[in-house]
DNA sequence: CGCGTTTGACCGGCGC
DNA sequence: GCGCCGGTCAAACGCG
């Protein structure tokens, strides 16, 4: 398998965003430097309605590994953003529940800007506060 | 031929 | 101290 491109706002009627949460680096964050240097990565997550689980917003995923959890019936994917020195984690998991809603939970943020300009789905990442330091140039809702 | 997916094993943290 | 659970690595394979 590879990258799968699907349209995400014309796919069937569509994919949209039911809910958003966000979730700061807790108050124990992993502490890398000998500082009391407070490095917080931050980690978005949201649910999506979607049939597939493989949700291209623009960057270069490579998946690292997938597990099982429980009181899930879906398998956890666990992909990593390609891009040389961007440590960006990504992790798509599917409601047992729910088998069209995948939750999809960024950890980190991307050092360089995307590759692929996706339209709706850009726009997506904004509201989460989600984006490359560099600016994008799309009209500003 | 290069790169991304796949899959099982390994490992560290936490709870009992 | 042991076992469960979640997360990551790594080798091999498949596809473009």
């Amino acid at each position: 398998m590879e990258n799968v491109v699907v349209g995400y706002n014309s796919m069937n009627g569509g994919l949209k965003t039911t809910s958003r949460d966000e979730m700061m680096g807790e108050v124990q964050n992993h502490n890398l430097s000998v500082k009391n240097k407070k490095i917080k990565k931050p980690r978005f997550a949201f649910q999506t309605k979607s049939q597939v689980d493989i949700l291209d917003d623009g960057y270069r995923w490579r998946k690292y590994g997938q597990k099982a959890v429980k009181n899930n019936n879906y398998p956890r994917s666990y992909y990593r953003c390609t891009h040389e020195g961007c440590n960006v984690k990504k992790q798509v998991q599917r409601l047992s529940k729910d088998e069209t809603v995948v939750v999809t939970t960024y950890e980190g943020m991307h050092t360089h800007p995307i590759d692929k300009p996706n339209d709706n789905f850009e726009q997506i990442l904004h509201q989460m506060h989600i984006f490359p330091n560099h600016p994008i140039p799309i009209p500003f809702n």
